[in-house]
DNA sequence: CGAAAAACTACCCAAATGTGTAATAGAATA
DNA sequence: TATTCTATTACACATTTGGGTAGTTTTTCG
């Protein structure tokens, strides 16, 4: 039995065209298809669909927010967003809304497919550009960490300060006295441009000075 | 002039098969390649090379610290991982390390050079397995983030004191007393299960309670 | 409607935090 | 060698923070 698949796409030629492109593979079959997804929760509920294509700019709520609620609903269906968007906000915010995979418009017909075949095999599709958005989202901050000079010791003791230590908790572990570690602090906040502890334990988190765990 | 390749591998018998099979295609030639990447950097730069095919588990430095190193020394040389390891550490230290594309060795010989094009026309090329592992981190701490049960005040409240602010700057901006305010953090701590200001950043952050900008 | 949750305020008090100034000693560097 | 950088400690002072207790007022929801 094919897989079961919705599309969501405004323009309707395109809609058209992709149900003819997906219909032409033997273990595809387009189910339905929608100029928005305003209801694409209960659609899928109702075509006990498998896969679904989904554009980003759409009349209602947009693909994100479609996203979000099939996959609230029903998280095994798989969502593949098609779109032209390729900024970086939209193509995470679709990740972190659960999306599957991430198509640019630009892709021809063969790739897409493969694509979709991809994701029905457990993968995570991307057009070119959008994987490299993505390690480039990774690779981002490690640059930035350096530029704050900060010394060994003093990553030390903000690494310290980041896990939730009291000055006297720092002081301990540090096995130095509590008045060194105010000083190491001050020329900490000095260096990272803030005024007090929690400004640094962000700054240090969003820069990735002290990393998660 | 076809793409110089260097490839960095400990199995003999894999590395010989790799050379023929990339030889094989007419942009692609093989400069040389390596049982171990201690001296990658000046190898890469000795035959000018283009691209790098690196495996990770190797005797000498690893193939994470070579790939550091080339890219340290050369930023505009490809490096694709080309391993066995699927676990998510390898995977990400890989990357932020600055690797270009991470392909697990279960890959078909077809598809690894699909890869080694792709790279080459500025994609990011991964196994499915890794596509799926990358997108996961995406996602991560999005769901148990709704699990503290914050009210939207608090949320709000939160929020602010992350972004640097004192009690009496909340309590300004909320205009609320600085004792609302007080009480507000006193119940978020407790909700977060922390002691102190900094702590709640760091937890808030780290559960993406309030998100980075 | 009536109970429960959320928002708000006030006050007291102890502890922690942040700033300034000052000084010593070893390491790194020019 | 001289100088700068880093790590260290000390002390004084004002401010901020965090906890406890106690109460009022909205909202929300069964």
């Amino acid at each position: 039995m094919p897989f079961q698949i919705l599309i969501f796409e405004d323009n309707t030629r395109l809609r058209q065209s992709l149900e003819l492109l997906l219909n032409d593979e033997t273990n595809f079959h387009v189910a339905a298809s929608y100029p928005n997804c305003d209801k694409a929760d209960k659609q899928v509920e109702k075509y006990n669909a498998d896969l679904v294509v989904m554009d980003i700019d759409m009349p209602g709520i947009g693909g994100v927010e479609g996203v979000k609620r099939i996959k609230n609903a029903n998280p095994e269906v798989k969502v593949v967003m098609h779109t032209m968007f390729d900024d970086d906000n939209r193509i995470f915010d679709s990740i972190c809304a659960g999306a599957d995979g991430y198509m640019l418009k630009n892709t021809s017909p063969l790739q897409l497919v493969n694509a979709l075949q991809d994701v029905m095999n457990g993968g995570a599709p991307m057009s070119p550009f959008v994987a490299q958005k993505v390690f480039q989202h990774f690779r981002q901050a490690k640059t930035d960490s350096e530029q704050f000079n900060l010394t060994a010791r003093e990553k030390e003791i903000l690494e310290l300060l980041v896990k939730g230590n009291s000055y006297k908790m720092i002081a301990d572990k540090s096995d130095v006295s509590i008045d060194t570690v105010k000083k190491h602090l001050q020329n900490i906040y000095h260096k990272l441009h803030v005024n007090c502890g929690t400004e640094a334990v962000a700054k240090a988190l969003q820069h990735k000075i002290v990393k998660f765990e």
